[in-house]
DNA sequence: CGAATCTCAGGCGAACTGATATGC
DNA sequence: CGCATATCAGTTGGCCTGAGATTC
């Protein structure tokens, strides 16, 4: 409850920052990550945003339209896409995260240092936990059944 | 990125144990929430589950329509509706808990009792500190403007 | 062949908005 | 009257599933 708490609310807020410009802190994350890696398939952006193939390909259809990042065929794996920002796409993406400045200042004043790396040590310990099966080439040969349905 | 992690993950991983009794991690939240106060008008769910009032709204008429909940007009004020778990809505809360103990095992195994004092503590400064405008019943004289909206 | 990447179609739960009725 | 509680209608973004095409 405290975990939803937190992350409802930072959603919330965030929400309304980038209302402003016609996009969701969902849209900012991937433009964000996808500033940080420079390049990347639509299976990394996956991984990074936690999200799932399909909303990711929708998502990106969608910032391709509007001239934001551009998907070519990926030079080593032609299954891949390789996805970049265009120039729009990366001012679009820092003036995002100015406009949001004030909401991570007030964020980084809540925590010291030593309690900033607590925090984030304890949240990757739960993601870690809750990360999802490890993707198996054979499934197991047997497993427990927990089916009961209602 | 880290609370985002932790807390898409997590409610995955929820949303998978109860989508056996057709439910959702956020119907679990609302039946829970619900078990503990016993009685509740909708405006109460909307604060303790973080949400807002059409949705719960929207929620507790599918859950009422199910036979897990009742609402019935609040003796003391004629605008409220009183909101109380059914027999069958209190069992299924309760089968729902216990199908998802492992998780809240995996859970609990991951920090001792100091970490666990900590990371709620943390993540309640969070929560607090992103706390929506505290309703005013009269906007305050005059407050600092930061519009500037694009 | 199996496995991985991506697209498409459809459906769904939850969030949000704006309007409305009703009771405080 | 203003304000609060709740409902309704409509829209949206994101998640999920299952199917298919393509490439490794």
């Amino acid at each position: 409850m405290h975990l939803r708490a937190a992350y409802t609310r930072l959603r919330r807020r965030s929400n309304l920052v980038f209302s402003s410009f016609g996009m969701t802190s969902d849209q900012y994350v991937l433009l964000t990550v996808l500033a940080r890696l420079g390049e990347a398939t639509q299976q990394e952006l996956v991984r990074r945003c936690y999200s799932d193939t399909a909303t990711i390909g929708t998502m990106l259809s969608l910032l391709e339209a509007k001239g934001l990042v551009t998907r070519t065929p990926h030079p080593q794996d032609g299954r891949a896409l390789s996805v970049r920002l265009t120039r729009p796409g990366r001012r679009l993406a820092e003036e995002m995260r100015q406009s949001s400045s004030g909401l991570r200042t007030d964020l980084a004043a809540l925590f010291n240092e030593q309690e900033l790396g607590k925090l984030l040590e304890f949240l990757n310990r739960l993601a870690g936990a809750m990360r999802p099966p490890a993707r198996r080439t054979a499934t197991p040969p047997s497993r427990r059944l927990k089916l009961l349905a209602k």
